[in-house]
RNA sequence: GUGGGUGUAGCUCAGCUGGUUAGAGCACCUGGUUGUGGCCCAGGAGGCCGUGGGUUCAAGUCCCAUCACUCACCCCA
């Protein structure tokens, strides 16, 4: 029979590695709830409408990445490849605008990309991230930044490397791309196959391109920044300064083009050179367009997501502050004793002691090499006399001192100590 | 989608120019005399050497194919 395993680019987390993720987790809630920001949840599929609208049909991610079906009411399901249009879908859903002027939201879950995977890239992978809707001041972007900043500076990443820019408003980009098309329009014959392909649709992306000679002629292309209004300018120069005030520091990158549709403004992305070609480690920007464009009012929007498994990545070498837990090893080799030892065992973790008992029936010295194994602090021992006499041998197995305690008082003795 | 690398025990790997019953470390199990862990010692279990085909007296080792994993490109978290 051929062993079913993991599907391509999806990973189980084994035991080793699932309290790493707990920490970030917790790590996340904390910060994000620091900031006053709470949490949503929202479903894994969706209508495959959400994301060709909300994300864009000319993206990499819903043209070639997405994975979706037709269902067999004729829908057209897709599994989320990310997760700020489901966000915004919950936003615009459920009114939350009604509630009050700003929703500060934060998420944390699975999305779905069909790429293909390598370091750092997975078609299973997880995310968090924080959407601020409804705040259009720089304050508000300075805040966002700053949050994702917090999270992976306080989960012991080093070498964290902030890039900002501003793709600035409507008009601004309309010129400037204008611009770009016409200047780049005589290098066509020198473009490759994708970027002029991207000429025709989304020709800022061409600015992000690897290839050596493209660089070369985007050096002299005309700069975003001299087509930013007056209003964008000082608007980027705010979001600054609050970092500046915030002793964050960033590195502004004119060439930071982000490859989702939804972007205005401000866009940034947070690296880390420790982990491979994928060094992105968290991205986003505002989207001041995107809720409207979904069936929403015209609210102003901004926030980040963050990849999970690239976090952990970079942090691979951290110290885990391992948070040692009281643990009880009940060891037993006579069955009659096996009832009030489980009244015990109950009894103890209603003291929030960790109590493993014994379910294999094992000799004594394998169960006491098991009760090392797990770390335990005590090992309950209970054999043939003890069950006569309702006692126990009480070990402790730091010290390796034994004393004979009446089953009795077990659960007072435990009471008055603290571990 | 395109290119490179690698597939030998649960894990990390060794196996020279093809030559007997395929090895190590770690992990696992059992012992080291009366019912007690860690350290140490002894023993044990565990591999159709990714899969299929070919060359050869002989293949883990050479050739071909295939699959899987992995890294990178594109792009993204």
């Amino acid at each position: 029979m051929k062993m079913v395993r993991t599907i391509k680019g999806t990973h189980d987390i084994l035991p080793a590695q699932s309290g790493d993720w707990q920490d970030l987790e917790t790590q996340i809630h904390k910060t994000a709830n620091l900031h006053g920001y709470d949490e949503i949840r929202t479903p894994i599929i969706e209508d495959a409408a959400l994301f060709n609208r909300g994300v864009g049909e000319e993206t990499d991610i819903v043209s070639k990445e997405m994975y979706s079906w037709i269902d067999k009411d004729k829908s057209t399901i897709s599994l989320r490849p990310e997760l700020t249009a489901p966000v915004v879908r919950a936003y615009v859903q459920h009114n939350l605008g009604g509630q009050s002027l700003l929703q500060r939201l934060y998420y944390i879950g699975p999305s779905f990309r069909r790429e293909r995977p390598q370091k750092g890239r997975q078609r299973q992978f997880h995310q968090f991230g924080v959407e601020a809707i409804g705040s259009d001041n720089p304050e508000q972007d300075a805040e966002v930044i700053s949050i994702g900043w917090n999270i992976l500076n306080n989960f012991g990443i080093n070498e964290l490397e902030l890039n900002i820019s501003s793709i600035g408003s409507d008009d601004c980009r309309t010129n400037y791309k204008q611009e770009l098309i016409n200047y780049l329009k005589p290098f066509i014959p020198q473009l490759s196959e994708v970027s002029q392909h991207r000429l025709k649709h989304n020709p800022l992306r061409i600015l992000d391109t690897k290839n050596k000679d493209e660089i070369k002629i985007i050096e002299s292309a005309p700069k975003i920044e001299n087509f930013y209004t007056k209003e964008d300018e000082t608007y980027f120069l705010t979001v600054q300064q609050y970092l500046d005030d915030l002793e964050i520091p960033y590195k502004i990158n004119p060439l930071l083009v982000r490859g989702l549709d939804y972007y205005t403004q401000t866009t940034f992305e947070i690296s880390s050179k420790k982990i491979g070609a994928q060094d992105a480690l968290l991205g986003g920007g505002r989207y001041d367009g995107l809720i409207k464009s979904l069936g929403g009012k015209d609210v102003p929007a901004v926030g980040f997501a963050a990849g999970m498994e690239r976090i952990l990545i970079a942090t691979d070498s951290r110290k885990r502050t391992d948070k040692q837990v009281a643990c009880i090893y009940i060891v037993c080799t006579d069955l009659s004793a096996l009832g009030p030892l489980q009244q015990i065992a109950k009894n103890l973790r209603e003291l929030d002691i960790k109590v493993i008992l014994e379910t294999l029936r094992r000799s004594m010295k394998a169960q006491m090499r098991e009760a090392n194994k797990k770390n335990a602090n005590y090992a309950i021992i209970v054999g043939e006399q003890e069950a006569i006499d309702k006692t126990v041998q009480l070990k402790n197995l730091n010290e390796g001192k034994q004393d004979t305690i009446n089953q009795g008082e077990l659960i007072a003795y435990f009471k008055s100590l603290t571990f």
